[in-house]
RNA sequence: AGUCCCAUAGCUCAGUUGGUUAGAGCGCCACACUGAUAAUGUGGAGGUCGGCGGUUCAACUCCGCCUGGGACUACCA
């Protein structure tokens, strides 16, 4: 007892944050909030790790919120919610910043500076910003471990990846292939989709292609009939048609067979193409025009079209080789049509030109159709595409002596060798030189073998780093066999929650449908290194999955005698400290994991495959690392505490990285979903719509916005101005706004309270006064307060926080505030000792129950305001809002009718204001009645329930019912056209127009009745009483305002006595005004003096005893003359008046 | 190019299974309040619900096409 309500002299939410997070720190929350769960069911969130090689944005904010609110809710509802940390630390954003600090390339890495000190380099330069996360991760409320965060270069981290990836391994997931994959020569290294999809990477060019002919070598009977027999093909990129090995047509696509001539040479010929592009390649003007009437360069080329096939007819056929340079290997089974569904009839011809060698369809075609691709034999005897790393045709100096005698038309071959594919990777080449396709398309116009040379701009990839175009290019490389565990994906994903829920069946359903394999290789430095061993011809390989495998098998190799000795000696197996896993102890990075040199079951020294893995196995693989599973931690995993997440959350364009990976290795390796929810927010947008970006100096920095607002209003407006997943158009104005109207009122409310509650020494120790002892205005907020919580927590469960703070705000602002408080504030100064009580504990209750229903969204100043409150009654000693619980809802004080009476009072009030407003009569006027038309009993019955109220906020003296005896209201009807509407029919729109015009007769007879029928274009119909709303819309000679179906009229006559009453009120109003510009104590008695006036004699005369009251004045006197005047302006008069202290 | 999201008042957003006065806040204009006061309240103006078609008695709502913005994916030749 005796405990005050803190109270406060200003409100900066800014401070509030700084000192709640200080008592966070003292009191060790965080970590509270999680032992204090210990025990109870788990609720498993994971934290998708963030490179921490870039500062922090304020979306990070955003996401970080969302993570943060559905932990504290789950803990509030008793859940035990561990969370950790976790950094990414590999890859190559991180490789790039450090050689752009040290001012290296890829090529200077093992030369200029060593793969050990790069890698050094890697690891310090990766956490560099460490220190601004952590810091605004504390600042934004955001409660993570992030002392024990998981680190994915961390030497136990890589053991788990290889722990999994040697499952892969053993379940058949794994294995190397030779895929076509964007590679950039210039920068001399494959391309990574997260590479290509840099900002400005795909780009408009300027290509040149052609239509190609490719003589027919089996045609069909009618095809030779006219000229030579073509197949023709279009191509973007005519340097690969000397690799071309196959054409690819559609199935079920239609073709035609056309004769007619070529427009450059004007010989004669028989094409085929897809039906569909007829007209694309043959003008159709030309189509009456006789064939033997062309002759060469007319611009209109007769055309006539003689047969028609379906792709499938045409598959077998062949045709000769377009350029003779290079025979492939295995010939006879090359140069074919094959089928393919990827064929459309866009553009081009309907006929696909494959070069298996540059383009992963074409690839991936013609292998199920045993396509041969068109490769070389170079001087080390490796099998070789056309074109050489560097993006030119290989030089015959550079390639197998044998084979170019076997194999290549040296004649032919020479005019090209050594050409680069582009210029732009030719260093002595610009834009203006001829390119390679150009010249190549010249030599075909000039061997009949082009049909149509045109330039065509389309979108293609650069390389981010060179600025150079990407070259798509066959690459040896490790791959994860995804497509395998495809269907299970896809039946998994059906189970998970997603929000929205259009994201997983959309965006991530579509992706797993047209899932590939999952490229793993990455050919660079600082990653985690790809545990497979291989023996030089690559018969014999190992996959190594723990630390513990490598040492047995670097022992067998020491005894082998490829190894000297064991490298990290100082290792002890099987002991997980933090010591022994040091990196000063061992480290599984390159260079030290390049050394080691296995022996292979036959005996043979194996070398490790040099490839690094995707950083996306990394961060998809933490569910296990993190934990380092299953040397550590097995059971948390496999019993499925830590395992798999309830809740994630991410930005959307996570959706094919980090969900994906998450997804696929946790199908793969236990046959579950690795989350059971997951949230996809949007964008963080500059309030312009616009992308925030540095280079625009749109980006708000995120520090600074939580230093000038304070984390609260900056999260809360984040969440509740739009759904998590629609982008936000970030405006801090909006923050301003959401600190004002929400806190700043809910501020506003809890100082209110505090002020009184202190004055009248409040603390909850009183008897609690039983519900329904307490007035109708208490019950309809304890009822609001509790369809609050049941929604909140709904919302909250459904991962709705948006809809769950705009459902606390409204609560707080509409109701509590401007309609519960305004209403009672006299409650807490005057009123009878009981009803005060009621109100107080009301109010408390709703303060107390809104502190934390907010508590996840806005966790620093609920975790005050709680405290606050809770400090003074001792009802809930939990430490921190955040250790206690959720409130529940409790069904049985939930009133609905009540709720919509006093909405009717609201309605009602307004209504009333506005008439008010009309007629400016000022609301301290007293006004004699309203006057209420009433057509149902019940309708009387719940407006006499909220009287009260309406007359003390209007002003009025009573509200009285016109019921229908009267014979005064005027009435109409509205039809109800969701239940006439089945009805009628065609007919609804003249019923409804014929029901409106019933004139006062006609509907009582109506009513009378309870239906009435119609004529409706000749149609009788029958409408019955329910079919329709009866509404009474005007009392003739009244003032009369209508909304919906409520209808009042006011009484605006003003008696002598109203006109006393109101002066009166004035009175009152004046005096407070002066007791508070005097600094008067809320509690100090007066004393005051009025000078004598016709104007306010009477009025003070009869209404002394009720100022006296209302101003806390012991005596209220007319005297002739007061000493110390203060002038008091009436709208008509002047009077002059002397308050002093009693 | 495909997939997905978004489009409602000047701005930010609500809008139930389709049902007839399309709402709120901010901003603006006017007014009131001044014992919740670095607050607050009330009223008012402000909409072809992106466009065009369709289904329906009835479309902001359902369907199709288009436009604009965004994201993701992608050398479909």
């Amino acid at each position: 007892m005796g405990k005050k309500f803190a109270e406060y002299s200003n409100f900066n939410l800014s401070d509030i944050n700084k000192e709640v997070m200080r008592q966070w720190d003292e009191k060790d929350l965080f970590h509270k909030s999680i032992t204090t769960r210990e025990g109870a069911p788990s609720f498993v969130f994971f934290e998708g790790p963030p490179s921490a090689n870039g500062m922090p944005g304020i979306h990070h904010v955003m996401a970080r919120s969302i993570k943060d609110i559905f932990c504290r809710y789950k803990t509030m509802k008793g859940f035990h919610v561990k969370r950790k940390a976790g950094w990414d630390t590999h890859g190559l954003p991180v490789e790039l910043g450090v050689e752009k600090e040290l001012g290296i390339t890829k090529e200077d890495i093992g030369k200029k500076i060593s793969v050990d000190d790069y890698n050094a380099a890697c690891r310090t330069n990766v956490m560099k910003f460490t220190k601004e996360w952590t810091d605004l991760t504390r600042k934004m409320g955001y409660w993570v471990d992030l002392e024990n965060p998981y680190i994915t270069y961390d030497n136990k981290y890589i053991e788990t990846l290889w722990y999994l990836l040697k499952e892969l391994y053993k379940n058949g997931y794994l294995y190397k292939g030779y895929t076509i994959q964007p590679y950039s020569p210039a920068a001399g290294t494959g391309l990574s989709s997260h590479e290509l999809n840099q900002p400005g990477c795909y780009r408009d060019v300027k290509d040149t292609t052609v239509v190609a002919q490719f003589k027919m070598l089996d045609p069909k009977p009618e095809m030779t009939q006219f000229g030579t027999p073509f197949f023709i093909a279009w191509t973007t990129t005519p340097w690969t048609l000397s690799s071309n090995t196959a054409l690819c047509v559609g199935p079920n696509i239609p073709y035609v067979a056309v004769q007619s001539y070529n427009p450059y040479t004007g010989q004669p010929a028989t094409y085929v193409l897809a039906k569909d592009l007829l007209n694309a390649h043959f003008n159709p003007k030309a189509a009456d025009l006789a064939l033997e009437d062309y002759k060469p360069g007319d611009k209109l080329i007769p055309f006539k079209v003689i047969a028609e096939y379906k792709g499938t007819d045409l598959v077998g056929m062949r045709y000769e080789q377009l350029m003779k340079w290079i025979t492939p290997e295995n010939e006879s089974q090359a140069f074919r049509v094959i089928p393919g569904d990827y064929v459309t009839t866009e553009d081009g011809t309907g006929i696909v030109h494959i070069a298996p060698t540059f383009g992963a369809d074409d690839a991936k075609v013609a292998k199920a159709a045993g396509i041969p691709p068109l490769q070389l034999v170079d001087k080390y005897g490796n099998l070789r595409p056309s074109v050489d790393l560097t993006g030119k045709f290989y030089l015959l100096s550079d390639l197998d002596p044998d084979y170019v005698k076997t194999h290549i038309n040296v004649g032919e071959y020479k005019k090209y060798e050594g050409r680069f594919v582009k210029n732009a990777y030719d260093p002595k080449l610009t834009d203006k030189d001829e390119t390679l396709d150009i010249s190549i398309c010249m030599d075909m116009k000039a061997n009949n073998q082009a049909f149509k040379i045109e330039k065509h701009v389309h979108n293609y990839p650069h390389c981010w780093r060179t600025d150079k175009p990407v070259l798509y290019y066959p690459l040896d490389s490790w791959f994860i066999c995804s497509t395998k565990a495809r269907n299970r994906m896809i039946e998994l994903n059906k189970t998970i929650k997603w929000k929205p829920e259009s994201t997983g069946s959309g965006r991530f359903g579509k992706w797993l449908e047209n899932l590939n394999d999952w490229n793993l290789s990455r050919s660079r430095y600082w990653g985690t290194p790809l545990p497979i061993w291989r023996t030089e011809e690559g018969t014999e390989e190992k996959c190594i999955g723990s630390i513990t495998e490598l040492f047995e098998e670097i022992e067998k190799s020491v005894k082998a005698g490829f190894m000297k000795e064991n490298p990290w000696k100082n290792f002890k197996v099987g002991v997980y400290t933090k010591e022994n896993y040091d990196p000063k102890n061992i480290d599984l990075h390159r260079p030290y994991i390049d050394s080691i040199i296995l022996v292979s079951d036959s005996g043979k020294p194996m070398k490790r495959e040099a490839d690094l893995i995707d950083v996306w196995f990394d961060s998809g693989a933490m569910p296990f690392a993190q934990m380092h599973y299953p040397f550590e931690n097995k059971d948390l995993i496999d019993k499925g505490e830590y395992y798999p997440a309830n809740f994630i959350a991410e930005g959307v364009d996570q959706t094919r990285g980090w969900f994906f990976t998450l997804h696929a290795i946790s199908t793969m390796i236990k046959d579950s979903v690795a989350f059971k929810a997951v949230i996809s927010n949007g964008l963080v947008l500059d309030k312009n719509g616009n992308k925030m970006s540095k280079r625009l100096g749109n980006a708000v920095d995120p520090f600074g916005a939580i230093e000038k607002y304070g984390s609260d209003p900056l999260r809360w407006y984040m969440i509740t101005n739009a759904s998590p997943w629609d982008n936000l158009k970030f405006d801090t104005e909006g923050v301003e706004e959401v600190r004002r109207k929400f806190f700043g009122t809910l501020y506003n409310t809890y100082s209110f309270f505090a002020l009184y509650a202190n004055v009248d020494k409040f603390d909850y120790s009183q008897t609690e006064i039983p519900m329904s002892k307490r007035p109708e205005i208490d019950r309809w907020i304890i009822s609001l307060l509790n369809s609050l919580i049941k929604e909140v927590d709904d919302c909250y469960n459904e991962y709705e926080p948006t809809k769950a703070g705009r459902a606390i705000s409204e609560f707080v602002t509409d109701n509590l505030s401007n309609w519960y408080v305004r209403l009672n504030r006299k409650r807490f100064w005057g009123g009878k000792e009981e009803d005060k009580q009621a109100a107080y504990q009301t109010l408390y209750t709703c303060l107390e129950t809104v502190s934390r229903l907010m508590a996840p969204i806005a966790p620093f100043f609920a975790d005050q305001l709680f405290l606050d409150l809770n400090a003074a009654t001792g009802k809930d000693k939990s430490e921190s809002v955040h250790l206690a619980y959720f409130p529940k809802f409790d069904a049985s004080l939930i009133d609905k009718r009540l709720e919509e009476r006093m909405q009717l009072a609201q309605d009602i009030s307004s209504m009333t204001l506005a008439l008010r407003k009309k007629v400016n009569i000022k609301v301290r006027q007293p006004l004699k009645q309203i006057m209420v038309p009433i057509l149902a009993e019940h309708e009387q019955e719940n407006i006499e329930a909220v009287k009260d109220l309406i007359m003390n906020e209007v002003n009025v003296k009573e509200i009285n019912f016109v019921d229908d005896s009267t014979g005064i209201l005027v009435k109409k009807i509205k039809p109800d056209f969701k239940k006439l509407g089945p009805k009628c029919g065609k007919s609804m729109k003249a019923v409804a127009a014929l029901l409106q015009e019933l004139t006062q007769e006609e509907i009582s007879k109506f009513e009378k009745a309870g239906q009435y029928t119609i004529n409706a274009n000749g149609a009788e119909i029958t409408v019955d009483k329910e079919d329709v709303e009866i509404l009474s819309e005007d009392i003739p000679g009244w003032l009369v305002a209508n909304n919906g179906s409520i209808t009042i009229a006011l009484d605006v006559t003003i008696t002598d006595d109203l006109r006393k009453e109101g002066i009166a009120r004035e009175f009152v109003n004046r005096i407070q005004n002066i007791r508070k510009s005097s600094g008067f104590e809320i509690t100090d008695k007066i004393c005051v003096k009025i000078e004598k006036s016709d104007n306010v004699n009477a009025a003070i005369n009869d209404y002394k005893e009720y100022i006296a009251s209302q101003v806390l004045a012991n005596e209220i006197s007319l005297v002739d003359n007061v000493v110390n005047p203060t002038e008091l302006d009436f709208d008509d008069f002047k009077v002059n008046i002397e308050v002093e202290k009693a």
